[in-house]
DNA sequence: TCATTTGTTTCATG
DNA sequence: ACATGAAACAAATG
């Protein structure tokens, strides 16, 4: 599920394939997935320029075209990319956009259950105030951290994947975030004193690099975290309790009950 | 068939 | 008015 640390190695592998390539088609075959014009609105916009740099602001990928253009992607739960340098037999079923460019090569935007987004955007910092994005997870400091918490109330998950607060974080990276920090996911924002608070950006951080460095490839990060273990019952890394299952702001989130409070 | 999964949006409640 | 919480929405799976 793309969160923070799938997206931003989604930007990487962006940056490493397609940059610099000179678009020469797009191939739109859900209308749906493109927000506010159509697929040959999209065609002309992008046809014979080149992505030049990206940039990542919490979940969402923005791709320069020049100027103050820019392509923005939401990933949802299910998006991704793939590529290949020349396209050969068929492609993959969940492709629903596709950029092919000049020299042969083909950029896939997938997305098998359909809930991501594609659209033309402003500069980044344009982009983040009209979405109301909240500071990205790894570019705020502890001082602003500190400075959010102390406006909110209510339980500290769903502050944590309010991406209105802070942006980036999702269901499972929160859930591990918090069981890192030994902090309940109903654990009320305004009753964190300050050492929980210094611990909880610590692990935020930490958590959100380390996912990074890995991938974001759940079966490469370390077996001491939740995330690998996160199912109803299942027994608890760090203890010798069990992993409980609950509702928080309609999501499912799972902790330990005895490692957290 | 329906509960479940996600992030975001929308509506209701405090 | 504001913020928090709960429900709705998109699509697909088991």
């Amino acid at each position: 599920m793309p969160e923070l640390p799938d997206v931003e190695n989604f930007r990487r592998f962006f940056d490493r394939t397609v940059l610099g390539r000179k678009i020469k088609d797009v191939n739109v075959s859900q209308t749906r997935l493109l927000k506010g014009l159509s697929p040959n609105q999209l065609k002309k916009t992008l046809g014979g320029k080149k992505f030049i740099r990206t940039e990542r602001i919490g979940k969402y990928l923005l791709a320069s075209l020049g100027k103050d253009e820019w392509l923005a992607f939401h990933f949802g739960m299910t998006g991704s990319f793939s590529f290949e340098s020349k396209v050969d037999g068929q492609k993959n079923d969940y492709e629903r956009v596709g950029f092919y460019f000049q020299d042969g090569s083909h950029l896939g935007y997938l997305n098998k259950r359909m809930l991501g987004q594609i659209f033309l955007a402003g500069p980044p910092d344009e982009f983040r105030s009209k979405k109301e994005l909240g500071p990205d997870a790894l570019e705020l400091d502890y001082s602003l951290f500190r400075e959010l918490l102390g406006r909110k109330s209510g339980s500290i998950k769903s502050m944590l994947m309010d991406q209105r607060v802070i942006s980036g974080i999702g269901n499972v990276y929160s859930d591990e975030i918090l069981f890192q920090s030994g902090l309940h996911p109903n654990h009320r924002v305004e009753d964190l004193d300050e050492k929980q608070k210094r611990k909880l950006y610590a692990k935020m951080r930490s958590v959100l690099e380390i996912a990074i460095k890995k991938q974001a490839d759940p079966g490469s990060l370390p077996e001491n975290w939740l995330l690998r273990h996160r199912k109803k019952n299942q027994g608890c890394p760090g203890c010798a309790g069990k992993v409980h299952k609950i509702s928080v702001g309609g999501r499912s989130g799972y902790y330990c009950e005895k490692c957290q409070k």
